[in-house]
DNA sequence: CGAATCTTTGAACTGAGTCAATTAAAGTGG
DNA sequence: CCACTTTAATTGACTCAGTTCAAAGATTCG
């Protein structure tokens, strides 16, 4: 919603989560993270579940395994990818705090779906067995399930969406644009980021070619739209990037941006500049 | 599965639903829609829900709605989809016997996605609320919505599938096992089928131009895979496009198909020399 | 410090989007 | 029931965005 907290670092939450780090958090530490903080109550304070660290590359996750428990993220950040035969890995999605993992699994007792760390994290590991009995002593547990399965499911809605564009830059500027505001939403900025994931992943996720993502980012960067370096991204004019992201699957508009003199004014240098 | 169940008709139900058309079903009914049968119990016998007549082109949920009840597809098929500002129109996907509706309203108690009947269809119509308390009695109904969801939720992944190959052929293919396949699960046909939406649907759904969806079905008919006469749809050869989906961005094979020449003795002639 | 991976950039070919026009089907109303 | 209108589907021509192949920096990791 807003363009940033505060300049001082990437990370500064918005609210503090009960859970303090320990090898244990409490279910309302489970509604805080999905922003259902006002349902906690002394009933969800009693219900605790273990956390588990996750180092960045671990598969949390891996395909074809047996269902049983889900996970929700605490801190850091996920990517969610399938396999097919020929080994080509489509990935389908990234989980930050809040986002539940493993539902994919419950229709067939088994899961679809790999999930993989992209940095070091931490996930609540809730038995799906746990869970549905708790949550029938406690209506929060039941919404914070279903809710949360209504917003992946929104998710993949959005998903769909940037997917649909034709342009492959609309969809990097619609990725970029989700990205950033699923992190002001968490209470981070959404003006400096950390890319967690290779261009590569970016690119699967798209639906386009890596080296179609390096170029798109380039051109994001020499037309001002934003900064970019290596995984370090800032965004710079993200009203502009909204107008852009509007062509669904206009090509002229875009080339507009691609091919904007990269000598005009609007051009501000950014990190490749500061930095270089 | 399956190639095909009889070759009489395109309607031939693998089990016979409890539900006789009447005005109102069970959640057994429902149970047996979406493949719980051996679930279903007197517990969920007693549980009654209303149906409700759609004809086709009915808006059963219009997007922005206040959230509240879920619809199950008895019978027919219908067009889930999101307009954006400028009033285009994204469809996110296609619903058959079995699937749920309204799903996506649950997060914030609003409707995000529009549903469109496709044809003549019923659903049982099934207040959330109401599902919530039941299901605390009976877990075959809790077990209902979850699967129900979760299941939701792998549909959304086969269509990143579809959506992420490259190749506007190969996206069609997937298209067509798709729904082929899912036709084939609810005990229809999956060699004769009438397509119930429009290129048009189906090329927003697939993010192609509607003109390239009905060049791929003329391609693919052209080269003996399917038969295809506006929406009849009739698939010669499910092996062959298993095949040609494999590809998920390789346009160099695919070339192979499009224009392997028209004269090859694989080329079958199906209903569009037959009706002409 | 070297190996492996990731990112960027270049060049060339081509698939598919856009525009446009024709044909087919499905409603509409007299 | 048949003209008429409207919408859907097909087909062609042209153009260019994006994939592919290739190769050179940058970064990370052991």
């Amino acid at each position: 919603m807003h363009d940033d907290s505060s300049p001082s670092g990437p990370i500064t939450p918005r609210h503090k989560p009960l859970w303090a780090g320990g090898v244990r958090c409490t279910a309302s530490d489970l509604l805080a993270w999905t922003g259902m903080a006002p349902e906690a109550d002394e009933g969800t304070d009693a219900v605790l579940f273990s956390m588990r660290r996750v180092t960045a590359g671990t598969v949390l996750i891996r395909e074809g395994t047996a269902f049983g428990t889900l996970y929700f993220v605490g801190s850091g950040s996920f990517k969610c990818s399938q396999s097919d035969a020929e080994g080509y890995e489509q990935v389908l999605g990234f989980s930050l705090q809040g986002d539940v993992l493993g539902l994919d699994g419950l229709c067939d007792d088994r899961h679809a779906n790999s999930v993989i760390a992209l940095e070091d994290s931490t996930v609540a590991v809730v038995p799906y067995r746990e869970l549905l009995r708790a949550g029938h002593d406690l209506p929060a547990l039941e919404r914070l399930l279903h809710r949360a399965a209504s917003r992946e499911l929104m998710r993949k809605t959005v998903t769909q969406h940037v997917m649909a564009a034709a342009s492959a830059d609309v969809r990097v500027v619609r990725f970029l644009l989700e990205i950033t505001s699923r992190h002001a939403l968490l209470g981070f900025s959404s003006r400096q980021i950390r890319l967690r994931m290779s261009r590569r992943d970016i690119g699967s996720y798209l639906g386009v070619a890596h080296e179609t993502v390096s170029r798109s980012l380039t051109g994001l960067a020499a037309a001002g739209y934003i900064a970019v370096r290596q995984r370090e991204l800032e965004i710079l004019d993200r009203g502009g990037l909204h107008e852009l992201q509007r062509n669904t699957r206009c090509t002229a508009e875009r080339s507009s941006l691609a091919r904007r003199p990269s000598a005009s004014p609007l051009v501000r240098m950014g990190l490749q500049v500061a930095a270089g």
